[in-house]
RNA sequence: GGAGGUUUAGCUCAGUUGGGAGAGCGUCUGCCUUACAAGCAGAGGGUCAGCGGUUCGAGCCCGUUAACCUCCACCA
């Protein structure tokens, strides 16, 4: 028995159970080496959460190139996956710890980590739930994380690698401190927000003359650990200073007053405190003259013992008593309010602290410079969309500093390093050593990134040659939004580079972010973010794909505006029911066998012809990334093509006598409907899916067709010219009933007229359509009265209205338009008339001018005796 | 201090290599026409931010100004 539509779209019922069904047949699992391969690997959402819109829209455009890949004949691999996101995850870990009363150094690393992968598969199947109802063709049987232990393995095996190469390394640095999650940070992971602090000014008593020197300071808590005061070397003010001592007033000891060129003179009292500890530009000057380095704080931003009776306090709060003791003094000259950039921790949100601690770092240098080579020849590089980012991620590659790798958190991979315990000599290796008991592995992990920086190849099973790292890598494309290029994007290159000698991916879509309705970012603090799982309940999530990637253009941000969403939403509604229509004129007899279209009419033709153009252009925007463009062409088709003219035409072949004509209306209804639910497929998958299951077809499930070829349309000139015609006069006939205020179903009587002025004898065809789309009655001769006249395709329409003409009215309109034709005929003549047109412009644009201009003097000779006609 | 983006209809945005300004929503008018009133038919609405240049021709290319936004950057 044929399935019927029900007669409201609801897309409840629609997306309902379709998702199970379809990976239970397995239609998303790669492997069929008959076909060339496509790998789309997923960039892994974080553990740590619900997705959110942004992902929804990230997943959505990776879903519509695989479904159109899977379309067009491609061994399609979407890879899933999911990142451990280290310290991430780890701070929503110490979060319900600590709503439990304890916090993970009670329980020790082994107990915390069992907590930690309990968070990870309860959070892994909300994303597969939520994955689901977004109704993402991801190849599960292929799912990753990035602390598996394959890419475990990978892991170890790159470091090793790197480490043996030079290119890992040890060092003592001033890194970025995140006192709260307590563990180093990467120069990306600082996020820069310009605060309102204060500069304070201090006095020092020089040591030899007993004067006053005055000091500028952002972070007094730091004083405790200056080891000296410089300034520039032929800074006139201060020259003779160099060499001398001044106390330091927040404990008393001697700092040598010294001199450097680092020292800006412009720059507040240009004398400088240096703290190599505490500050990066210190450590270099430190370093520089051998300076010692203590540190004043504990890694928890509490102040240690150098800060004497400030010991224990947080730094801020040591700062607030150091500076009111300071003014009791009579330390402070005076204080400033000072506007300055100041880091804050990507994660945690605190103020990072610029601390000096032993690390392990990546020697970026040689890695970004191959990338950038690589970048240099069409061949080898990564090719993003839009280009304009390639900019962004060559610029940043160019400028790159070493990454500070290690992080002092649990939940990520262990630096595969061991030092012995009595010589405390290191080994590294992607083993543990033999003699394990005289070893202790570092205690510290991977920065995330480290790991997901091999995602490409390591899913794949790298660093084995596995038939999926062989069949599926490089990968095509990656899709992305730019705020993340630097943090994976630029990683991802190089780890590939470094470890498989080739770029991760030919091509990286690059997408912009989603905001609210008045532009704003969606965010917890502001309350405007918007749950996709909600928007999908109402809207569907059909409706919620077609939103997201139909309208922007790559690149760009997104807002999110629920009346569009509405639109789109309708947009579905529409196909729906003219897919029940369609529904309605064939029954479960009717095979794809029984689809003839030998007797196709012209408005058939029509629409066939139409669709194949709507195709070849949706195809070269899809292959183009131009998902908006595909979409509105689409919307463009279907609503105003399809539904307004074709349906409309249709009907008068429908309900005709003719038995083969109807039959062939049918086979281009179903052929042409078929032909946008492919199309269609990648946007809207359940709709689609739903729609395609009552037409007749080859296969189980639209997920098994393939991609619309272009219909063999024989149709002339002068069958295309006569369509255009019918649609004009339809337009026509409508537009006038509204001039003049009668009603759509009134019935006229029309006269038509070619461009000589002779009457046209009525087409029974067209007739038929004429009066049924606009209630007009095609006349052989013309009855005696008053007529009003439009300029159409090819000649006159005349509509018998006898006394309601409004003559001036009439008149005013004509002179209107003879105004119009003839500036177009002046542009088209001006343009016909230079030499540089006519002989650089393609021949087809010059062909097309010379039709136009023909065109419109035709318009005009009819318009002027219309005009003429009204007049007398 | 560098780099990039945006500026097109009342609002939100498209506009592919330069060749007659588009959509959705909103507005006005008329229709319950047997797929759809979440619809149908018709209409109105824009010196494409300003200025200058290249060109036969510029929303699009070049220069410049302005406003807004984003990223990067160690200024005590």
């Amino acid at each position: 028995m044929k399935k019927e539509l029900s007669t409201k779209y609801d897309h409840r019922e629609v997306e309902k159970g379709k998702y199970d069904t379809w990976c239970e047949k397995g239609y998303f699992t790669a492997g069929d080496k008959s076909k060339d391969p496509f790998c789309i690997v997923i960039p892994p959402p974080n553990v740590t959460g619900k997705l959110h819109l942004g992902h929804a829209w990230n997943t959505t455009l990776q879903d519509i190139l695989a479904r159109y890949k899977r379309l067009c004949g491609y061994d399609m691999l979407w890879l899933a996956g999911m990142d451990h996101a280290g310290i991430a995850t780890q701070a929503k870990v110490d979060a319900r710890l600590k709503d439990e009363g304890i916090s993970r150094y009670d329980i020790g690393r082994e107990k915390f980590l069992e907590r930690a992968w309990e968070w990870k598969e309860e959070y892994a199947s909300h994303i597969r739930e939520q994955w689901a109802k977004m109704g993402l063709s991801l190849d599960y049987s292929r799912e990753r994380f990035t602390l598996d232990e394959g890419l475990n393995e990978a892991v170890r095996k790159i470091f090793v690698e790197m480490y043996e190469d030079g290119l890992i390394y040890q060092g003592e640095r001033i890194i970025n401190w995140d006192p709260q999650a307590r563990t180093a940070l990467s120069n990306i992971e600082v996020i820069h927000k310009e605060i309102e602090g204060h500069m304070y000014y201090f006095n020092y008593e020089v040591v030899e003359t007993g004067k006053k020197l005055v000091i500028a300071t952002t972070r007094p808590e730091t004083m405790f650990a200056d080891q000296a005061i410089f300034v520039h070397p032929e800074d006139e003010r201060y020259k003779d200073l160099v060499g001398l001592h001044v106390i330091n007033p927040a404990n008393g000891e001697k700092l040598p007053i010294m001199a450097d060129d680092y020292i800006d003179m412009e720059f507040g009292t240009a004398v400088m405190k240096c703290t190599p500890a505490h500050d990066p530009n210190d450590f270099a000057l430190a370093k520089k003259y051998g300076l010692a380095m203590p540190v004043c704080m504990n890694d928890d931003g509490t102040m240690n013992e150098l800060a004497h009776k400030y010991k224990g306090m947080d730094r801020f709060e040591c700062r607030q008593a150091l500076v009111a003791d300071f003014e009791k003094a009579g330390v402070v000259d005076h204080i400033e309010t000072h506007l300055h950039q100041v880091g804050h921790s990507e994660r945690t949100g605190v103020v990072v602290e610029p601390y000096l601690s032993k690390q392990w770092f990546v020697k970026m240098k040689p890695l970004a410079d191959a990338v950038l080579k690589q970048q240099e020849n069409d061949e080898t590089k990564i090719h993003f969309t839009p280009k304009r980012f390639e900019h962004t991620f060559t610029t940043w590659l160019e400028n790159i500093e070493d990454w500070c790798i290690s992080r002092q958190l649990w939940w990520g991979h262990q630096i595969p390093a061991w030092y012995h315990n009595e010589t405390n000599e290191i080994y590294v290796g992607v083993n543990p050593p033999e003699d394990i008991e005289n070893w202790h592995q570092d205690e510290d992990v991977l920065d995330t990134w480290f790991s997901s920086g091999l995602w490409p190849f390591s899913t794949l099973g790298w660093p084995h040659e596995t038939d999926d790292l062989k069949r599926y890598y490089p990968n095509n494309v990656l899709v992305t939004a730019y705020d993340i290029i630097f943090f994976w994007v630029a990683r991802m290159a190089f780890q590939a580079k470094y470890a498989t000698d080739t770029r991760p991916f030919k091509d990286v879509l690059i997408h912009g972010l989603i905001r609210d309705a008045q532009g704003r970012k969606m965010s917890k603090s502001l309350g405007n973010g918007v749950d996709p799982m909600d928007v999908i309940d109402e809207y569907g999530c059909d409706a919620l794909r077609f939103f997201l990637t139909t309208n922007s253009t790559p690149g760009q941000d997104l807002r999110f505006i629920p009346e569009k969403l509405e639109s789109s939403w309708n947009f579905i509604n529409k196909i729906w029911n003219a897919s029940r229509f369609v529904s309605m004129y064939f029954d479960e007899n009717f095979k794809l066998e029984d689809i003839d279209l030998s007797h196709a009419s012209i408005t058939d033709k029509w629409i066939l012809k139409r669709f194949n153009q709507t195709l070849e252009s949706v195809t070269a925007n899809m292959d183009r990334y131009e998902f908006a463009l595909v979409g509105n062409e689409l919307y463009n088709f279907v609503w105003d093509d399809f539904c307004s003219w074709y349906i409309e035409l249709s009907k008068a072949s429908l309900n005709g006598e003719d038995e083969e004509a109807k039959k062939a209306t049918v086979s281009t209804l179903i052929s042409v409907l078929s032909g946008i639910v492919r199309i269609l497929h990648p946007f809207m998958p359940f709709v689609t899916e739903e729609i395609y299951s009552i037409l007749p077809r080859n296969y189980e499930s639209i997920n098994q067709e393939t991609w619309p070829t272009a219909f063999d349309v024989n149709m002339s000139e002068e069958e295309s010219e006569k369509v255009n015609q019918l649609i004009t006069m339809i337009q026509s006939v409508r537009e006038i009933k509204t001039q003049y205020n009668l009603k759509p179903s009134a019935q006229v009587d029309v006269v038509i007229r070619d461009t000589e002025g002779n009457i046209v004898p009525s087409n029974p065809e067209i007739s038929a359509i004429l009066n049924r789309m606009c209630k007009a009655t095609w006349l052989d001769e013309k009855a005696e009265g008053e007529t009003v006249s439009r300029t159409i395709l090819k000649g006159t329409l005349e509509i018998l209205l006898a006394d309601i003409i409004n003559v001036e009215e009439e008149i005013k309109k004509m002179e209107k338009q003879l105004e119009t034709l003839n500036s177009e005929i002046r542009r088209c003549k001006g343009m016909l008339s230079n030499p540089n047109f006519v002989n650089k412009a393609p021949a087809a644009k010059v062909d097309a001018e010379k039709e136009k201009l023909a065109h419109y003097r035709e318009q005009k000779e009819l318009t002027i005796s219309q005009l003429e006609k009204l007049k007398a």
